[in-house]
DNA sequence: TTGTATGCGTTATCAC
DNA sequence: GTGATAACGCATACAA
């Protein structure tokens, strides 16, 4: 293993002190043209490369914003680390990934992790099973900016960026009812629960607005979000004495079962039963285009969070800057004819 | 912004030697019993945290690995990715995120970011445009290590994660053969190149090896994996005189693309027209199981370029370690009965 | 324009 | 056990 060249190296090779090399590699103004490309041929040349953890030591920040996640592993995440990869790339800083797996204890080490490799920035987007933020207050205390997103927590005063789930939900549903659907099904989480809440309500307010009841029986919780849950719910809606003549599916993958569920019941989608589905802008490529899918834009939303935590560690005032929250619309992005 | 509580200032505030607070805060097995508990008594008061650059720095290490991928905003990359994490979490190691959208440029700025960063290790699949291999030669002279997985290049003398896709295609092949299927039609990629090669001369073979034809107007090339290339060679297929019974898929999109044209045109899937796609463990999940998909198991790569490259850096000898290169078998994950 | 000196936060090598 | 002190590689205030 080689040792690197430093700048102190290529100052002895060229009999002039480090400061001035120090001077001439980042393109100081206060400097001769000779000198400097002297040095920068000569750093070409041995090969030399900055160590970035010593330039982070000085200046006190590392061109690094620090990205948490519950996983990694699903489309929604990965766009939306996407969108923030992109736009920190534009601005020179690296984006360094770390994915809870929803677990809490794994987020505050994360964390805290992040904090002491003296990231200039994180955005997280909360496990399920956060429900203490003393994590993020210390880091806020330390001089680390935080934004929030998607995942995020209210009593925080710090920006976030979210899913307007209930607008969404909302325009589903009409979309639905337009369609001349009156009895429609409900699948989803714990109708108690922050965005399940959200879209529930978002799907009822529509319902309403439209003088149009839902039956009791056409409501399915199911907290784990799978395509054989999905396929249960299905069955049981249809051995119902009063089918629905369409289902409002939380999420992507519920509305990937009942589909399947559908054609295993020789159910026409979505004549006879049409099937929404909550998604976001990359699965849609994946489903039947029978389905209509909601659109979460995973990746606009990395973007937004990128340029709010950017804003915040390029602010040069020590004031606070005002914290923003931004409600992101949702899009149908696909409309089953 | 407050500033970091460092060593200077426990030492100051107990009147020890900074050299006693960092053994304190660390190994510690001569240092007597009181001194540390006081240290890390007051280091826990005190908000103290240390710090990792200044670490790295005199450790000449960063327990960071960096890994460069085409896109994190695919299931298989994504998946990879987590197997990555998976491992290097548990030996406290971080991991730096970063995707070369398939640019040759930017994925050389990343290596580059990455050693200067002192990552200890590298872990690359290369972007579609990567024929020139020199910035990974000039970060393995820097004596840094690295470990290529999926999009590798042979010349390179490092240890590699491959997928077995001549054998992926043959098994997927021979599966449909099995069934009773004799024309089977191929919707992939430029013969002539790198995977895309693999895979068809593993259908090819398992041809041969039935000693079934294949007719030249079966085989369809496209560059472009997309849902409406596969309908349209679909499409074409179908409206050839004589007409396939099955359809091995390149990749999971083009079968999904490929299921929705049959449903367009009527087609019974398998019974008319078998589908089958390389796709990897998650897509499944997503798509309609009248398909059959050949995993690659992209999160069990991940981890095993993890381990290889953990164990490259923290070889204690300064001799070469043996290059490995592991050719992951693929696996049937889901059949169409 | 260039050099000198100092410091960033931590660890390692000596001494004591 | 503990304490000075010198690194690690780089940047900058201050002189010259």
């Amino acid at each position: 293993m080689k040792k690197p060249i430093t700048i102190k190296d290529i100052a002895k090779s060229l009999n002039i002190s480090v400061a001035t090399v120090s001077r001439a590699l980042r393109d100081s103004n206060e400097i001769s043209k000779e000198t400097k490309r002297a040095v920068l041929q000569l750093a070409k040349e041995m090969d030399y490369h900055p160590n970035l953890l010593a330039r982070g030591l000085i200046n006190r920040k590392s061109k690094i914003i620090g990205v948490v996640v519950p996983t990694i592993n699903r489309q929604f995440w990965a766009n939306s680390i996407s969108g923030i990869e992109n736009i920190a790339y534009n601005d020179d800083y690296k984006v360094m990934i770390f994915q809870s797996a929803e677990s809490f204890r794994k987020e505050v080490e994360i964390v805290e992790t992040l904090a002491n490799s003296r990231v200039d920035g994180i955005l997280i987007a909360f496990s399920k099973e956060t429900l203490d933020f003393e994590h993020i207050n210390q880091v806020l205390n330390r001089g680390i900016p935080v934004v929030l997103f998607e995942r995020v927590c209210d009593l925080l005063e710090v920006s976030k960026v979210v899913t307007d789930d209930f607008l969404g939900a909302k325009k589903m549903t009409e979309h639905l009812i337009s369609r001349g659907k009156k009895k429609i099904a409900y699948l989803g989480g714990p109708l108690t629960l922050g965005v399940c809440r959200d879209r529930y309500l978002g799907f009822e307010s529509a319902l309403k607005e439209a003088e149009i009841q839902v039956s009791p029986d056409h409501i399915i919780e199911t907290d784990e979000f799978t395509f054989e849950n999905a396929k249960k719910a299905i069955h049981q809606l249809w051995s119902n004495p009063s089918k629905p003549d369409a289902v409002f599916c939380f999420a992507d993958v519920l509305a990937i079962g009942a589909l399947d569920a559908c054609k295993e019941l020789g159910i026409k989608v979505p004549q006879q039963l049409a099937i929404t589905g909550f998604g976001n802008d990359d699965t849609g490529r994946f489903i039947n285009p029978t389905l209509t899918t909601m659109a979460q834009p995973s990746f606009e939303m990395g973007q937004l969070a990128a340029k709010l935590i950017l804003k915040e560690i390029n602010a040069t005032t020590e004031l606070p800057l005002p914290k923003l929250e931004i409600i992101q619309p949702t899009l149908i992005v696909r409309e089953s004819t």
